[in-house]
DNA sequence: AATTGGTGCAACCGCAAATAG
DNA sequence: CCTATTTGCGGTTGCACCAAT
């Protein structure tokens, strides 16, 4: 007996999603928080399977997702986890604060491949290429050579390269242009390498242990990765603020090229029935934390003044310009407040149960 | 202006792992 | 422990957009 599928696939829409669509996905899942999948669906009014409602959600809905370009920064981290866990895009993502697995396997395709290959290094193997298949501005790339009947990333997901294979080991230029950042990524990495040996019940890690507890006097168990609660969730652009009501109606105002069409507008338009959740408790703000741009990470304080701002934010939208002046960020960046940028289950559990 | 080929990304598919009964 | 079901993950595809011709 096979195995069934995972729900009845007779009448279900596929493809693009709408506005509506998402609304009503969005609505559901401020409303009951994520649980059973399977249900979503039928109880949120949808005619799509429950894996698509939580590819949707995970994949583009989600509230604390970062839109936009992966930063250089977090493009040398994507390749440096790479070389260690290999092509395990949801653990290389996890370290990636607002980065979807998906997101981060769609730009290594479309980009860093490429790029590492001109650069002259084996995208799988993180080592430099043989001279012969190094692609150079003025000469075309050649053909794939397949290996083993396996092309390179079935390869790495078979045999992912040694750890310290990283492409800082391998082009030292990279590491230097980075050296700023290297520190702190660095014990990331380190921690990533160790839950992934963890994960996978290896007894022996290859890293010295001293390496994991201090790196340059930084513990990243002392300073955990950046929460989803201190990003900042970029909005597109001014002229698709949510005042702007173009976006609300039931057709789709996806806009590719653009992303003006942004899963952002509905929730800036449910965001009143969120209301009761909204009210920045000062004891959810720690004294540091993280807070994102579009393009780069801005290391900041939670003080008093950031607080009282961001109940500006939360409470007056008149005033979001004046309030993110006073925060020192662009406008131009939306602010979801943190219980709502949060959307762990605890939290979803708290506010609505 | 029309066509074409390349590119990027959202979404689908199938398998594996995790969980429930 | 076994089986059924659900969830998560990685590979792949389809299609819209865009630049080149």
């Amino acid at each position: 007996m096979g195995r069934q599928p995972c729900c009845d696939k007779v009448g279900l829409k596929k493809g693009p999603w709408t506005a509506d669509e998402d609304k009503k996905l969005i609505s559901f899942i401020l409303t009951n928080g994520q649980c059973c999948w399977r249900a979503v669906p039928k109880l949120a009014g949808l005619l799509r399977c429950g894996k698509s409602c939580r590819l949707r959600w995970t994949n583009y809905l989600r509230p604390d997702l970062k839109r936009g370009l992966l930063s250089e920064y977090e493009e040398k981290m994507v390749i440096d986890l790479h070389a260690q866990l290999g092509n395990r895009w949801s653990k290389i993502a996890s370290h990636l604060p607002g980065r979807t697995d998906n997101e981060i396997k769609n730009h290594w395709n479309t980009h860093i491949k490429k790029k590492l290959k001109k650069m002259g290094i084996d995208p799988v193997t993180h080592k430099p290429l043989p001279p012969s298949t190094t692609i150079t501005a003025d000469q075309p790339p050649q053909e794939e050579q397949p290996e083993n009947n396996l092309d390179s990333d079935q390869q790495a997901k078979k045999d992912p390269p040694p750890f310290s294979n990283s492409v800082s080991d391998t082009i030292p230029e990279i590491a230097q242009q980075n050296r700023e950042a290297e520190t702190s990524m660095q014990s990331t990495l380190t921690e990533a390498k160790e839950e992934d040996d963890k994960s996978n019940n290896h007894s022996q890690s290859p890293i010295d242990s001293s390496t994991m507890e201090v790196n340059n006097g930084f513990c990243i168990d002392e300073v955990p990765l950046i929460e989803p609660d201190a990003i900042l969730v970029p909005y597109p652009n001014s002229s698709s603020t949510p005042s702007s009501s173009s976006s609300s109606s039931s057709s789709c105002s996806y806009d590719r090229s653009s992303n003006n069409y942004n899963a952002f507008d509905h929730h800036q338009e449910l965001l009143p029935t969120m209301d009761c959740c909204w009210q920045l408790s000062s004891s959810s703000a720690s004294s540091c934390d993280y807070y994102y741009d579009t393009n780069n990470i801005i290391m900041g304080f939670w003080d008093d003044d950031f607080i009282s701002n961001w109940d500006m934010l939360i409470n007056d939208n008149s005033d979001t310009n004046n309030a993110a002046a006073a925060l020192g960020v662009e406008p131009s960046l939306v602010q979801y407040p943190p219980e709502m940028v949060q959307l762990d289950e605890d939290s979803w559990n708290f506010y609505h149960l």
